[in-house]
DNA sequence: ATAGGGTTAG
């Protein structure tokens, strides 16, 4: 009988110290420890259970601790809190709110809880609902949760009133509301209400050491840090990643080393500032000393060496890694990401036992790095739950394959989109050549309030440059001006590009000139806009000018100088600079080189040459080349090359009917009438589609496109009016001056 | 012992 009430005394001991060990495991983010544990476990009670619903909700592991929660034998009230706890961690308002509702009995914890879960989510008016509901209202840490509830979300003049009505305040309420401003950055107030304590802990100090911190005032920070009347380890690790974070490192490590006991945090703090500094071997150092690892310690190790590229010392840790969690793994798989090693990458992935959406995420934006779009479109496809970044990377991803019609009904999908989503559709029109969509949708972004950035800009301009659409693009301008983003470097240049393709070469150069930097794209856009519109001899002198700016040309200028030199008729001066491309610059000349070369000469009648670079090119000729070529042949009346240019163009655009038009015209100019006819024929046999001509108008704030010979566009009475009101105009004046295209309301 | 309010590390 004694032995037996001693075996179930021994049995309850053990069982006691097992949930402690879960709950310790679990606190220092040792989850598989935990896990370990609680599966050896012969016997477990309902505290067994809790703990290990609380362990692994305080591990992100919210989904087993949902599944441990609906198995477990038997549910006590505390079961119930630990799972609302856990929603309320992982920031699952909705799940936690249901299982509120749906619990037998309620008390002040499960009220508390919901609370915090709803004023972590800014859900501030839910909370107060809750606690109006509250049948008595003298437990502190209500009032507490709702107080720091406002003070976090910057509503002090709610905070302080409830503060002021609390019938017994203590140290929490008082630090609550500190908290409050210290964390927003509010430490002219902060000081005030710090000053005005009569009790304070040494959390209070903390706070008003991170509040310092935090707007990056050190030397008040350490005032306080040296003031604080018994320091303890926040207070000291506070202060020390203050110093590594702002790479004042020797001062941190000095903190590191006066610290009268370290815990993990600081090893971990003192490891990440060695990281953040670039000094991977110290961090290294300091990881192999310290007495015990939590799983932060491998991940920021991990994440050291893949930050300097040292892939193969990450995949090591990550292999001694005792239980690797999804952040080391994800660093690891980010590091192989980033060097395009996705293969490696994946071998990782498919190890990782509790994929996360960030994890997700990185896989897929490495396969579309990669252009591997098609696996990074499965991966989409497959995973359990998507984010904003994954939605936004599935747009481009589809824009990236020019599927912008499945990009589009990705977009149309989501619920809620950013700034990104529109970029990632509009740019994609804009990289397909669907100038019109992108710019039809930038409107929509307007309209539907979104907030366009830098990118969105450049890509609406790219988007008017290639639709020689100048009034939309002034607008445009007007708009990046009040926006601010005309000091963006893409912007700049994207603006360059346009008023270039629309004509407008001052334009052009002063929006360079406005430029507050510039890079190797500006001058290369500008050179090629004055090519554009044939002026060569400008072209070549800011080509001069470029180079006495100490930027080196590359393959894109010479593109521009070249191309200036044959629209301008400037022969020598362009043999001479394709032949000091290759000798001077070293610069092996690509397609678009030897196409503006053979475009050159081509214009100038010495067809025997031309065809000899086509003839001595180190590499294939494509259609580019052929076309200069056959419109040489075309100006100089050489059928028997122009028919072998011809032939040759045929075999890369069978489709482009321009080509056999200008053959046929050939043959016509010729007398060959048999040809012709040959020519009509093979039109009509390879399906040829004549690219439409299109143009585009705006009645009524709305843009209208249309396209040659096609009348079933226009589809108001009103577009076909303007229309025909234009034309008069056009025939009575001989020439149509700008239409005045205004899209936007500009005010 | 396991669940609620104020401070530190990836």
């Amino acid at each position: 009988m004694t032995s037996k009430l001693k075996s179930i005394r021994q049995t309850g001991s053990l069982v006691y110290n097992q949930n402690l060990k879960i709950t310790q495991f679990a606190k220092s983010g040792r989850i598989e420890d935990a896990i370990r544990v609680f599966e050896d476990m012969l016997n477990r009670n309902t505290v067994t259970w809790n703990s290990m619903i609380s362990a692994y909700a305080k591990n992100g592991r919210i989904n087993e601790a949902r599944s441990l929660f609906d198995r477990m034998p038997f549910k006590n009230l505390v079961s119930w809190n630990s799972m609302i706890a856990g929603y309320s961690h992982n920031d699952r308002v909705k799940d936690a709110a249901e299982l509120f509702d749906k619990m037998p009995q309620r008390d002040v914890f499960s009220w508390t809880l919901m609370m915090t879960c709803y004023t972590r989510n800014g859900l501030l008016e839910k909370a107060r609902g809750l606690f109006d509901q509250l049948p008595k209202k003298k437990d502190p840490v209500c009032w507490n949760a709702l107080i720091s509830g406002y003070a976090k979300n910057r509503r002090f003049g709610e905070a302080r009133r409830l503060f002021d009505e609390m019938p017994v305040k203590d140290l929490v309420s008082w630090n609550s509301m500190l908290a409050g401003y210290t964390q927003n950055g509010e430490m002219r107030l902060g000081l005030e209400f710090f000053d005005e304590m009569l009790v304070k802990d040494v959390v209070s100090w903390n706070l008003m050491i991170d509040g310092y911190v935090q707007v990056y005032d050190l030397d008040s920070a350490l005032k306080f840090f040296q003031r604080v009347p018994s320091p303890n380890v926040v207070s000291w690790v506070t202060m020390l990643s203050a110093y590594a974070r702002s790479g004042r490192i020797v001062e941190a490590k000095s903190l590191f080393n006066q610290m009268p006991e370290r815990n993990v945090v600081a090893w971990n703090a003192m490891i990440t500032g060695y990281v953040q500094n670039g000094q991977i071997e110290e961090a290294h150092q300091l990881f192999t000393e310290m007495p015990e690892r939590s799983s932060v310690s491998w991940t920021t190790m991990i994440n050291g060496f893949v930050r300097v590229g040292k892939l193969d010392e990450a995949r090591e840790l990550l292999e001694q890694m005792p239980y690797k969690n999804v952040a080391a793994q994800t660093a690891m798989i980010f590091g192989y990401v980033q060097s395009m090693r996705m293969d490696d990458a994946r071998l990782v992935f498919e190890n990782v036992s509790c994929r996360d959406v960030v994890c997700w995420n990185t896989m897929i934006a490495g396969y579309m790095q990669c252009g591997r779009t098609d696996e990074a479109m499965y991966l989409f496809q497959k995973m359990p739950i998507k984010d904003m970044v994954s939605w936004n990377t599935a747009i481009a991803g589809y824009a990236q394959k020019g599927d912008m019609n499945k990009a589009l009904r990705i977009f149309k999908q989501m619920g809620e989109r950013n700034t990104v989503s529109w970029n990632s559709l509009i740019s994609g029109y804009t990289q397909n050549g669907f100038y019109v969509d992108a710019l039809k949708h930038f409107v929509l972004m307007l309209k539907e309030g979104a907030k366009p950035d830098w990118s969105t800009y450049a890509c609406s301009i790219i988007a008017c440059g290639n639709l020689a659409a100048l009034q939309i693009g002034k607008q445009l301008h007007h708009l990046i001006v009040k926006s601010g983003y005309i000091n963006d470097l893409f912007v700049g240049n994207a603006l360059i590009t346009m008023y270039s393709k629309c004509g407008r070469i001052l334009q052009a150069r002063q929006a360079f000139n406005e430029m507050v930097v510039t890079d190797i794209i500006s001058w290369n856009s500008l050179i090629a806009g004055y090519a554009l519109n044939g002026y060569g001899r400008e072209a070549i002198q800011l080509f001069q000018e470029m180079e006495n700016h100490g930027l080196i040309p590359d393959q894109v200028t010479f593109v521009g100088v070249l191309s200036a030199c044959s629209h301008a008729g400037m022969i020598d001066q362009g043999l001479k600079l394709f032949k000091s491309m290759a000798e001077d610059y070293c610069i092996v000349p690509i397609a678009e080189h030897y196409a503006c070369m053979v475009d050159l000469l081509g214009r100038a009648g010495r067809l025997g040459e031309a065809y000899s670079i086509v003839k001595g090119m180190p590499i294939k000729a494509n259609a580019g080349i052929w076309g200069a070529m056959l419109g040489a042949c075309r100006i100089h009346r050489n059928l028997e090359l122009g028919k072998l240019a011809a032939e040759k163009l045929f075999e890369f655009e069978p489709q482009k009917a321009s080509n056999y038009v200008l053959l046929s015209n050939m043959h016509a100019e010729a007398g060959r009438w048999d040809e012709v006819e040959r020519m009509r024929i093979m039109i009509r046999e390879r399906g040829g589609q004549k690219q439409p001509g299109c143009s585009w108008i705006e009645v009524n704030n709305q843009v209208h496109a249309f396209f040659a010979d096609d009348w079933t566009q226009p589809k108001t009475a009103e577009t076909c009016g303007t229309l025909k009101s234009l034309m008069a105009h056009m025939r009575n004046t001989g020439y149509m001056s700008e239409i005045n295209t205004s899209l936007f309301d500009c005010g």
